[in-house]
DNA sequence: CATGTGGTGTTATATTTTTTTCACTATTGT
DNA sequence: ACAATAGTGAAAAAAATATAACACCACATG
């Protein structure tokens, strides 16, 4: 279904002929800066195209509407069409299957999370995280809970490459403390809380925090309280239909942040790279790429 | 130029910490599709957002705004603006950072890979993939390998959850074979192989395809040499601007599955489910939701 | 365990906004 | 030139919307 619905701004442009000198005229005033100027009150529109009130709610029932309210609700239906629009090329990702098959349907609601958690993220916000997750001068502290061990554990193996002095603490192991001894002041923690948030993560946040480490949190859109703590914290959108919080968005931004702490570390990456490789060529572990 | 002018979402945003429950679901009901629910009146914003009519007046008045019409003329007046503004703002997706920014570069890079993957994927081989998961007559093992178990992981967690009869192996470690001791005829294994392809799984491929057992795998868009055995096999395309790959459209379809599998056998993983919250409970090892 | 405070929703009041009514004006056709 | 008609706006009536006042509940504090 490719959205054949004539826009507000269509259906006015087409009837433009059938209106009088006024209406013609408060038209005109509406496209000037549409949509913005329908959205306001009646009689600030009427003030505006230099018209009487009663202009305005006899040309919104000529083009069909019941009275303003219903013009002005289509207005905002529009709008919020607009707003996703631009990404969704497709109204169907995968191709030969109706659009309510859950591919779609969850494809759409990710897709959703990335727009959504992009354009609360504040570049230099990010550009900063990056920064000090590559600062090898402090030890990097990477915290998962019961779930979000698994991003943790992703994070720590490209990281493990990329840099040394890396620790991956798994909060819901009882073994935590113990790693906390050591932490000096300026270390970094990236910690993973999500809903439902956990107890010993904040705990650990909390005395990190206390001895004067750095956090960098992922969380949900919701936010782990330990985002008080935080020096910089990435809340990701992650609703999805599903009975389970989607982990699509916060991989992709850490995903995002692990390259880039790729290029900013590259002189010293590039050789423990290749150090790795041969390590691996020497195990065969891998089959060869064909 | 970089808008110095701070957006009404901006302003929600940085308060973000200094509003009350009620009012912070508001704010998120606001930014969700932002700024078209803010244009409608205030008792349309109170119910969608699911707090009373006061709460809405309170909050604009706690941003600044002198009552609910002043705040939405601001929200226009921003409209207005953006509507002007030369530049075409929305082919960013990080909005306030260059087009070139990583982050920006990196999703663009994962939604070609989202259109591209499912473009290519069968509906009804995902259904069957679904239905074969959830069948728990068969026991399911679930197969990662160095990077990818932690997707393997992801996957088990969840599946424990909702299925009985599960296993997790690491076909890095040097115990699996034990585990294909007890595989029977019409088992399930789901792997994980993404370059570089490890010998290990192909082995445990082999050996588990030799037993009888049906396999469903996750590879790349270069496909694992698994994929000659497999039943049913999804290809991710994996690449983004980075020296590693990608493992978001994985985890997408991955999630996406779980989802399938879930509603297939919601009959039973309800009661799982509702036993694992009370055991949640009683260890109180998550804070209650605020 | 009482007591206070902050947060929230229900109900009531005030205000604004929209619609209707009606009188006036301009335009067109005879 | 003179109806007749359609178009327009001022003002009043009706409807809706926003604000204020109050009461309740939950939670924290002593």
């Amino acid at each position: 279904m490719t959205e054949a619905v004539l826009t507000i701004s269509d259906r006015i442009q087409s009837q433009l002929d059938d209106l009088t000198r006024a209406e013609r005229q408060l038209a005109h005033s509406i496209l000037e800066n549409y949509p913005a100027s329908g959205l306001g009150p009646l009689s600030a529109l009427a003030k505006d195209a230099e018209v009487s009130v009663p202009t305005v709610a006899r040309m919104v029932q000529k083009l069909g509407f019941s009275g303003y309210p219903e013009f002005q609700t289509e207005l905002r239906e529009e709008l919020k069409a607009k707003a996703k629009n631009p990404i969704a090329k497709h109204d169907t990702w995968a191709e030969g299957a109706p659009s309510e098959h859950l591919l779609n349907r969850f494809t759409d609601a990710v897709i959703d999370n990335v727009r959504h958690t992009l354009g609360q993220i504040d570049p230099a916000e990010f550009d900063l995280a990056c920064r000090l997750s590559a600062d090898t001068n402090h030890h990097l502290y990477i915290v998962g809970g019961r779930v979000t061990h698994t991003l943790a554990e992703y994070l720590f193996l490209h990281m493990q490459v990329i840099r040394p002095h890396i620790t991956h603490i798994e909060s819901t192991s009882n073994a935590w403390p113990h790693y906390l001894l050591d932490v000096k002041e300026g270390d970094l923690f990236i910690i993973f809380d999500m809903r439902r948030y956990e107890n010993n993560t904040l705990k650990l946040a909390e005395m990190a925090h206390a001895k004067g480490a750095k956090l960098i949190l992922f969380t949900d859109q919701w936010r782990s309280p330990v985002h008080h703590l935080a020096d910089v914290s990435f809340s990701s959108r992650i609703v999805v239909p599903s009975a389970w919080d989607s982990a699509v968005m916060p991989l992709l931004l850490l995903e995002t942040m692990i390259s880039s702490v790729q290029n900013l570390t590259w002189g010293d990456t590039k050789d423990r790279m290749e150090e790795l490789e041969d390590m691996f060529d020497q195990t065969k572990l891998f089959r060869k790429f064909t």
